[in-house]
DNA sequence: CCTACCGATCGGTAGG
DNA sequence: CCTACCGATCGGTAGG
């Protein structure tokens, strides 16, 4: 084993990830400097590098580390014993619980995966379709009759819609809290499902809607 | 009134703002050089700026001609004599219709919205708000017992998740297509409402999830 | 005088 | 750890 760094290594480099998801966040991977991501940190731009080895590194590691996270928290629950649907629900209340924690590791995760390398691209939109594949499955527990039907992937990509969404615009400070509203996804969601036609066997039958009338 | 532009301008200049939004969507605004765009528009860079004034206007147009449109086709539905349940199922087909037909600009909408300057931000999202206010009163109209709770802006927002998730995973060659999606999402959100829990009276009741377990 | 458009290069700034 | 500075590329515009 190499002789150690210093003893505040890790938790400085934390920081430093954590603060350039905020940057990556707000401004987006391609328009945030490192000369901002230093400033945000208190470091110099040098002392930036001693870090991290490049700008790219940054994107590549709060990109995997999230998606991991979120890895880590669904093989949590898939141990646990639990009748499906409450543990559709522990997923849901979970996921949001990580989303409002992690708001800007998420969005870096959802809007700026694209700059990644198809290497690591790959690397972590695998890791993100198998959250959705455990969550599918879940779900399929849950609701038997969904199991295998072209609707399974949909529906449930529909539950990370709401749960997604939820954060490009819940303000921190808002009314509802994300531990309020987790059941309020599951409930519309449960009851949605009960309610959805199953698939239309006919492909692409083009249902037109009415176009704009002229009087 | 000033000598007109040649004959085929406005053609040429819709053209460019098409390929630059596409650019944008797969990019970002950021990473986008205007040499990329001329590239794509089979024009020289002097001639792209014959067209447009300069890059930050090309991001002002998408974004601001997209939710034009959407407002458009709000106002459309909403002058319709319908029965309020066929009227949100209307607006969600619609809706889903125009998002397949200009992903590109949607996707600059929502993701490329933090690069407008302040004065021109608030416009797109005031225009924004006013879609949103008007999917929420659609489905109050539908779901009276909705109306002026806590739960009337969430669950639009929710809907909105649903319909604007589906463009960042849909393939344009996928199985299903908006228009066989756009019933889905209508039935699973009226099923949906309907199972609804009304608010938590209680402020934050800071629901807790079982931590990981130590065995 | 106008428009439309080229090849070449400007001043500034990015990551490193 | 900082000042200084590089090779490369950006958005935008000069002359012709």
């Amino acid at each position: 084993m190499p002789r150690g760094r210093a003893p505040g290594y890790n938790t400085q480099r934390e920081q430093i990830l954590a603060r350039a998801a905020d940057l990556f966040a707000r401004q987006g991977y391609t328009a945030t400097s490192m000369n901002q991501v230093a400033l945000a940190c208190g470091v110099s731009k040098p002392s930036l590098y001693h870090y991290v080895r490049d700008k790219y590194q940054l994107l590549v590691e709060i990109a995997q580390d999230h998606v991991a996270r979120l890895n880590t928290l669904v093989a949590e629950v898939q141990v646990m014993p639990l009748p499906p649907a409450d543990r559709v629900r522990l997923l849901i209340a979970r996921f949001m619980e990580v989303y409002a924690d992690a708001q800007a590791a998420h969005r870096v995760l959802t809007e700026d995966v694209k700059f990644l390398e198809p290497a690591d691209q790959k690397r972590v939109l695998d890791a993100q379709r198998q959250v959705v594949a455990a969550f599918a499955q879940a779900i399929a527990e849950a609701r038997p009759d969904l199991h295998a039907t072209p609707l399974q992937k949909p529906v449930t990509m529909l539950l990370f819609g709401m749960m997604n969404w939820m954060f490009t615009w819940h303000q921190p400070g808002g009314k509802l809290t994300h531990a309020q509203m987790a059941p309020v996804v599951a409930d519309l969601f449960f009851g949605g499902l009960a309610a959805v036609q199953l698939p239309v066997p006919q492909p692409a039958p083009a249902i037109k809607t009415p176009q704009r009338r002229r009087a």
